[in-house]
DNA sequence: CGGCCGATCAGCT
DNA sequence: GCTGATCGGCCGA
């Protein structure tokens, strides 16, 4: 895939809310090409979604929203699709969520690794000292400390929100193979662990670790 | 009110 | 591969 943006920011016109519709499992294999622009500090943040898990529903035993479980915390995952889901986890670490059900069905998408594409001198700041550009945005928790996303985000409309966005890749940018398997650090609950609702690109460096029997690019 | 634990990460063996 | 860090949310008493 194309590693050095063409044009990037020049038509940044955030994605049609329809796009996020349809739930999550259908969501979470479109955003891995699309973009993630974050605006903070007058400094413009971006990257390419590159893998994605998806929480289907109050069914999901491995969701915050299981069982219909409806609290202050997870309330943002039960508004109506292109709402973001910003959570804090493990006591230092922030999750970002696409939120893809329409209003009152739980369903979300995590954003799990992105392509550093814009920024990568501010992202490196806000990182740990000495990260490769590799280990910037290749986990949750690791884009969101690079692009400086938590919870003041939380329930944004990622479809009109100027600090936080969804946007397609310029025109001629390539779609690259996309692979599907298992949910990554969830506790062994009733199969839904084993369930493939992660998608991600195939023999990238950039994801947060393979897939069970590798992740190797095939023709 | 107390205790447990998490949609993780980094550093070490 | 294993484990400590670190703390808000959640549930049960």
């Amino acid at each position: 895939m194309r590693e050095r943006g063409v044009g990037l920011g020049s038509r940044d016109e955030p994605l049609a809310r329809d796009a996020l519709r349809g739930g999550a499992a259908e969501v979470a294999p479109g955003l891995i090409g699309c973009r993630v622009v974050r605006v903070v500090d007058g400094r413009r943040l971006s990257g390419t979604i590159i893998e994605t898990e998806a929480y289907v529903g109050v069914h999901d035993r491995a969701s915050h929203a299981f069982g219909g479980r409806r609290t202050a915390r997870n309330e943002s995952m039960y508004a109506a699709a292109g709402a973001a889901y910003v959570y804090f986890t493990y006591g230092m670490h922030h999750c970002f969520n696409v939120v893809c059900g329409e209003e009152g069905d739980p369903q979300a998408v995590l954003v799990r690794a992105i392509l550093p594409q814009e920024g990568l001198e501010f992202m490196r700041a806000r990182r740990r000292a000495g990260a490769a550009d590799r280990d910037l945005c290749s986990g949750p928790g690791k884009l969101c400390q690079a692009m400086g996303i938590d919870r003041t985000l939380n329930a944004v409309d990622l479809c009109s929100d100027p600090g936080l966005f969804l946007a397609a890749q310029p025109p001629g940018w390539r779609a690259a193979r996309v692979v599907r398997c298992a949910r990554i650090g969830l506790g062994d609950v009733g199969g839904w662990k084993d369930r493939r609702l992660r998608w991600l690109i195939a023999g990238s460096p950039f994801v947060s670790a393979a897939p069970r029997g590798g992740n190797r690019a095939r023709p």
